[in-house]
DNA sequence: ATCATCTAAACTGTATACGAAACTGTCTAC
DNA sequence: GTAGACAGTTTCGTATACAGTTTAGATGAT
C-alpha cells in the first residue's frame, strides 16, 4: 500500500466540509463548478460526485441549470435540527447506558472529571465535540452513530454554529454532563436518555431565544463568527486536494 | 419548458431505489457499473453521480476498486434502524401534535378510521406508510420529515422489510394507530411522543422476535419475500430511463 | 436616457474515450 | 499444496466534446 487508500471523491467531499465550516464556502452563495475544480486542482468528474455526497447530506443545494449553494441555515432550521438532535442523542444515551463496555465507562468519567477541573476554555468546543461522539460511539448503534456525527454534526457544524450550545451555559452543563456519565455508568437507560433530553432542551432553548434576541443585531460574543469572503472564486485558501505522483 | 426539470441524477436514483426495492438489485451483490449503465441507457457520469447520493443515504456500500454493493441488512442492522425510527417517529408525533393544522387532523382521523373499519387487507401496507408519512409531514420540522421519510424508510424498505411492523400486529397496531392520532388531535405533545413510541417499541420487538426464531429457517409467511434472481447482469425488468428525443 | 429585445458568452448536463491503478483468477514453479 | 508471477477485467480519474440553459452585455426603439 503506498500511501492510502482512500478515494478521491471523499477527499473532495471533506475538503468541501472543511471549507463550509471555515467559512471559505458561503452560505447561499453560487459555486461555479470549473473554478472549484480548478482551485481543488481535480476534474470536473470526482467533484461532481464529491458534492452529490453532500447534496444527499443536505449540505448543498442544487438546482438544474443555477448552480450549487451551500445551505442556508435560518434560526428556525436550527432549532428543528436540534430537535432531532435532542430525541438521537437521547437514544444515543440509553443505548450507551445499556452497551456501554468498561473502558469506554473510564474514558468517559476522564473525560467529564477532566471537565469538571478544567477552568472554561476556548478549548470547551472540541471538548463537547468529543463528549457527544463518545457517547454516539458507545451506544453500539452504527445507524444511530452516523446519522447524530455524520448527518447531524454535519450540518450543525456547517453554518455560523459551531457547538455553541455548552459555551453559553458552561456551568449547568458542566453539571448537566455529569449526570449524564453517571446515570450512564450505572447502565440505567431510562435516566440517562432522560438527562440528555433534558440537557439538549436546556441548550436548545437558551441558543435560540439568544439567536431571536440578536436578529439583525450584535452577533453574541460566544458565538464564533465566521469571518466573510466576497466570493469563494479565486479563494486562495483553499487547498489543492491532488497530490503530486512520486 | 420541454417536459420534465428533473435532472437524469435523480432518476436514476429513483430508479436504483425502486430496482432495490423490487429486488432486481440484491444486497450484497456487486454491481458494474458499465452494465447498469447500459441497462438503464445512461452513460457512467450520471450513474456514478446517482450511486454516490445513494452512497450517503448508506443504500450503497462502495470499497475503492472492488465495486459497489446495496446495503445487506442483518437482523442486528434492522433492530438498530428500528430504535433510531422509534426516537424520530416520536420526535415527529410530538411536533405533529404541537403543529398539526385542521385538514391534517381530518385526513389523519379519516385515515384512521378507514383502518378500523377495513378489513385487514394487503392494502394495509400502503396505508401503514401514509400514516407515518402523514405525521411526519405534520410535524412541520423539515429536517424531521426528510430524515424519516427519505433516509430512514429509504432503508428500512430497502432489504426484505417491507413496513411489516403493522402486518404481523394488525389488531393491536391499528388500535394504537387510533390513539396516537387521538392524542394528536387533542395536541397532547406528551401523550403523542409515548404513544408513538410505545407503538414502535411493540412493533419491532415482536417483528425482531419472530425474525431471530426464523434465521435459517422459513420465512415467515406474512413477510413478503422478495423473488431472488441470478445476477443483475443484463436485467430485462430494469426499465430504459433515458426518454427518446422528440 | 430608459427600457425592451436580441445575441453572445459562460455554465451546466451528458456522453465518450483513454490511461493508470487495483483487484481477481489462473498458471507455473517449487 | 503453496507462493509468486502474469494477464484479464473493472474501477478510477482525467480530458474533451457538445447541446441546452442561463446570464449578462450589446443593440435598437421610443
Amino acid at each position: 500500500m503506498s500511501a492510502n487508500n482512500v478515494q478521491l471523491v471523499d477527499k473532495i467531499v471533506d475538503a468541501l466540509e472543511t471549507a463550509i465550516v471555515n467559512g471559505e464556502l458561503l452560505p447561499g452563495k453560487r459555486i461555479s463548478e470549473v473554478d472549484l475544480s480548478s482551485t481543488f486542482g481535480v476534474s470536473r468528474g470526482p467533484l461532481r460526485e464529491a458534492i452529490r455526497k453532500l447534496e444527499a447530506r443536505r449540505l448543498f443545494n442544487r438546482t438544474a441549470f443555477h448552480g450549487i449553494r451551500v445551505v442556508d441555515l435560518s434560526i428556525d432550521d436550527l432549532e428543528q435540527l436540534l430537535v432531532v438532535r435532542e430525541v438521537l442523542e437521547g437514544a444515543a444515551a440509553r443505548a450507551a447506558a445499556e452497551n456501554i463496555s468498561g473502558d469506554e465507562i473510564k474514558k468517559l468519567k476522564r473525560f467529564s472529571e477532566d471537565e469538571m477541573r478544567r477552568k472554561p476554555a476556548l478549548t470547551l468546543v472540541p471538548a463537547t465535540k468529543g463528549f457527544h461522539h463518545l457517547i454516539a460511539r458507545a451506544s453500539k448503534n452504527r445507524w444511530l452513530e452516523q446519522m447524530l456525527c455524520k448527518d447531524l454534526y454535519g450540518l450543525l457544524y456547517a453554518y455560523r454554529y459551531s457547538s455553541v450550545d455548552l459555551a453559553l451555559r458552561k456551568e449547568e452543563a458542566r453539571k448537566e454532563h455529569h449526570e449524564i456519565v453517571k446515570a450512564i455508568a450505572r447502565h440505567d437507560g431510562d435516566q440517562a436518555e432522560a438527562l440528555m433530553r433534558k440537557h439538549n432542551r436546556n441548550g436548545r432553548a437558551d441558543l435560540i431565544k439568544r439567536l431571536r434576541a440578536n436578529v439583525a443585531g450584535q452577533p453574541l460574543s460566544s458565538l464564533r463568527r465566521i469571518p466573510r469572503m466576497k466570493t469563494s472564486r479565486n479563494n486562495r485558501s483553499l487547498r489543492y486536494i491532488r497530490k503530486k505522483a512520486g
